[in-house]
DNA sequence: ATAAACATCGAAAACGTTTTCGAATATACC
DNA sequence: GGTATATTCGAAAACGTTTTCGATGTTTAT
C-alpha cells in the first residue's frame, strides 16, 4: 500500500539510504556489487521516487505550463500535439490551461502555473490580451518564457511565428495572378499581431500590383471569434455594399467556410463569381465543396519548435548561461484548390 | 531573485515559521494582530507556497493525469477542454498526455503519470488496448481512475459513456424511417467497446424491424483509424459490392465525410441514391454539402462529468471512505441534416 | 488565593530525496 | 613497514512546508 521508498531498500539490504541513491544513480563512489543489489531489489519492489521529494531538493519539476486561447481548433490543438510529443521526448510533461481570449483568465492562467513553479512557460496571447505585465512577471522570476503564433512584438523573449505578411502577401498576389480585378479582405480583430500582419500584407500585394487600397473593401471580424457566423456576416455585408468584387482573401479557413456558405445561399457561384483563399488548411478545408484554397500553417511543427527552443533556454539558465532571445520564422504554402480559378497563362 | 519562504517572512516579523504558516492559514491559536502583520508582510513580498514542498508534505499534487488516444479530433478536444474547465474550478491542474492509439504507448504513459503522483487519472482507451493490467496497476495503488468513452468492461472503476447501442439503433431506425431498404454499417475496428455496441445497436435495429442481418453489408474500418481514407476505401468496396444499398450508418463523421466524398467523385448523390448517418456531429459535419445527418455525442459534457466522478473519488479516498464505482450514461440525440432525406408520412 | 480555562506562540518532527564531505578500509608503491 | 592513493561507504544538511504537542502567559471562576 505505502510506496517504497529509499529507506525501506536501505533497511532489507542494510546499507544507508545515501548508497541506495547513488547505486540507483551510478555514482561511481559505489561497488559493482551493491549497485547490482540495490538495483535488483528496487525493481522487484518496483521502486519508483517521490516526485514531489526530488522537485523540492531539485528545484526543478520537469514540467511547463502551456495557455493556449482555445483547445477545441484545428491549428492549436494540432500545435498541443507537437508541444506534447516533443515535451515527451526530453522527459517533461506539459500542463494546459485556456484563457478562453480573455485576458483577465489569460492572466490568471499565468500566475498559476508560476505558482505551480513549472520549469518554463508557452503561451499563444489571447486576441484582448493589451497589457503585458503578467508576462514580464514570468521573466523576472527568471523562467524562461516562449510566445508563438500570437505573439507581442515587445515582450522581450524567443517567439515561433509565421511571416504572416508573407503570407497574406501571397494569397493576395495569387488572387491578382488569377484575374481578379476588385479584391476584398475579411480580417481579425485590431489587436492580434498577426491579424495585423496579414492585413498589411493583402495591402501591400495591392499596391506593389497597381491596384488601389479600397478600405471599405476591408471587413473586420467584429465578434472577435474567427466564427463560421462572422464570415456569414461579413459576406452577407459584401454582397449588399459591393457587386463588384470577384476575390476575397479572408483571415480564417472557418470564417471562409462561413462566407463559402452564405454565397451558396444567396446563389453565388465560388470560383466562378468569387476566388477564395482562406487561411490556416485546416483539415476541413480539403473535405468541403469546393474545397478551399488556403494558406498551410504548420501547427504540428510550430508546437515541435517553440518546445525545442524553451528546452534549450531552459536547460541554459540551469548552467546559469542565459540565452538571448530567438524570433523562428517558420514556412507556410499557398494550398491551391478548388475555391479559386486556375491559374491563367 | 530567490523567492520567499516562510522563512524570511518570519525572521523580519521577529516571529517563528510555525506562526507565520498558521497565520496564513487562518488557524485559530494565532491572534488578529499578528495575523494582520503576515498577510500583509506575505503579500507585499508575493509570497506564493512553494508547491514542491507542499506537495510532499500533504503527499497529493492537485494534479490529475489525462490519457487521450488523440488530442487533434474535434470530440476529444471537446473533451479535453471540459475537464480541463472543470478542473480549473476545483483548484486542480491537469497533465495531458497522448497514446496515439497504441497500447504500448498508452501503458507507458499511465507508468509516466503514476510516477508522477498524479492524484487520479482520467483515460479514453486506445483502440488496440486489450490487456488492461496497466489500468490495474493503477487501482491497486489507491488512485482513482475514471475511463470515458473509450472504456473496458472488465476494470472495476467509474465509467463516462453514452448508450453506444441505443445511439446506433436510433439512427438505423432514421433510415428505416424514411424508406431504406438495404441499409449498410461501416464500423469501427473489432476491439473497442463502442465500436461493438454501434454495430450491435445497427443489427438490433434491423432485426426489430424484420430487416434481415447481412454480414456483407458491414464494413470494417481496418486501419482502425476512423480516418477519411477509410470512409473513401469502404465506399469503393460497397459500391463495387452491391448496387442496392440505399442507406448506411457510419462509426464516425469523418469517415462517412470520406465516403460521401468518394460517393460525389462517382456521381451517386447524397441522400438521392444513398442516405448517410454520421456519428459525433463534429462542427464539419454541419458545414460540408450536404450537411451530414448524425448522432451528437455530448464531449464538452463527458469531460465535465469524467473530472466531477474523479474529483468525488478523489475526496472520498482522502477521507478514507471510497465510493462504488458508478457508471454515467449521457443522453445522445439524432441530428437531422441534409444527407439523408425527409421522413415519410 | 488557587485552580481551571483560554489565548498565543514555537520547537521539532516529518515528508523523501540529493549531495557534500569526511571516514574507513583496501590496494599500491618505494 | 610506512606512506600515498584508490575504493567504498555513511552521517548529515538541505529543500520548504504542515501539524502535533507542549510551554508560557493571561484571564476567569471558585
Amino acid at each position: 500500500m505505502k510506496p517504497v521508498t529509499l529507506k525501506d531498500i536501505a533497511e532489507q539490504l542494510n546499507i544507508s539510504i545515501t548508497t541506495v541513491s547513488k547505486a540507483l544513480k551510478d555514482y561511481p563512489d559505489v561497488s559493482k556489487k551493491t549497485k547490482g543489489l540495490v538495483k535488483e531489489l528496487a525493481k522487484t519492489l518496483n521502486y519508483k521516487p517521490n516526485t514531489f521529494a526530488v522537485n523540492l531538493r531539485m528545484k526543478e519539476s520537469k514540467t511547463i505550463g502551456l495557455v493556449v486561447p482555445v483547445i477545441v481548433h484545428h491549428f492549436f490543438s494540432n500545435i498541443i500535439k507537437g508541444i506534447i510529443s516533443q515535451a515527451e521526448k526530453k522527459g517533461y510533461l506539459v500542463i494546459i490551461l485556456q484563457s478562453n481570449e480573455s485576458y483577465e483568465l489569460e492572466k490568471k492562467q499565468v500566475d498559476l502555473l508560476l505558482s505551480q513553479r513549472v520549469d518554463g512557460i508557452l503561451i499563444s496571447l489571447a486576441n484582448g490580451t493589451a497589457d503585458f505585465s503578467h508576462l514580464n512577471g514570468i521573466i523576472q522570476q527568471g523562467k524562461p518564457l516562449v510566445m508563438f503564433d500570437k505573439i507581442a512584438k515587445i515582450i522581450k523573449c524567443s517567439k515561433i511565428i509565421i511571416d504572416d505578411r508573407k503570407a497574406a502577401y501571397n494569397a493576395t498576389q495569387h488572387l491578382i495572378d488569377i484575374g481578379c480585378k476588385r479584391i476584398a479582405h475579411f480580417r481579425g480583430a485590431l489587436l492580434p499581431q498577426n491579424s495585423i500582419d496579414r492585413f498589411l500584407g493583402y495591402k501591400k500585394a495591392l499596391l506593389d500590383n497597381n491596384f488601389p487600397y479600397d478600405p471599405s473593401l476591408v471587413y473586420i471580424c467584429e465578434l472577435g471569434d474567427n466564427s463560421f457566423e462572422e464570415g456569414k456576416e461579413n459576406a452577407r455585408k459584401l454582397l449588399k455594399d459591393h457587386n463588384d468584387v470577384d476575390g476575397i482573401f479572408i483571415n480564417t479557413d472557418l470564417v471562409a467556410i462561413g462566407a463559402m456558405t452564405e454565397f451558396k445561399k444567396h446563389g453565388v457561384k465560388v470560383p466562378e463569381d468569387i476566388n477564395i483563399v482562406g487561411f490556416s488548411n485546416w483539415f476541413m478545408s480539403s473535405v468541403i465543396s469546393p474545397t478551399l484554397t488556403t494558406i498551410d500553417q504548420p501547427g504540428y511543427k510550430m508546437g515541435k519548435t517553440a518546445f525545442k527552443q524553451l528546452y534549450k533556454e531552459m536547460k541554459a539558465i540551469k548552467n546559469k548561461k542565459p540565452l538571448p532571445s530567438k524570433i523562428i520564422t517558420l514556412e507556410t504554402a499557398l494550398i491551391k484548390r478548388e475555391s479559386t480559378k486556375s491559374e491563367m497563362e
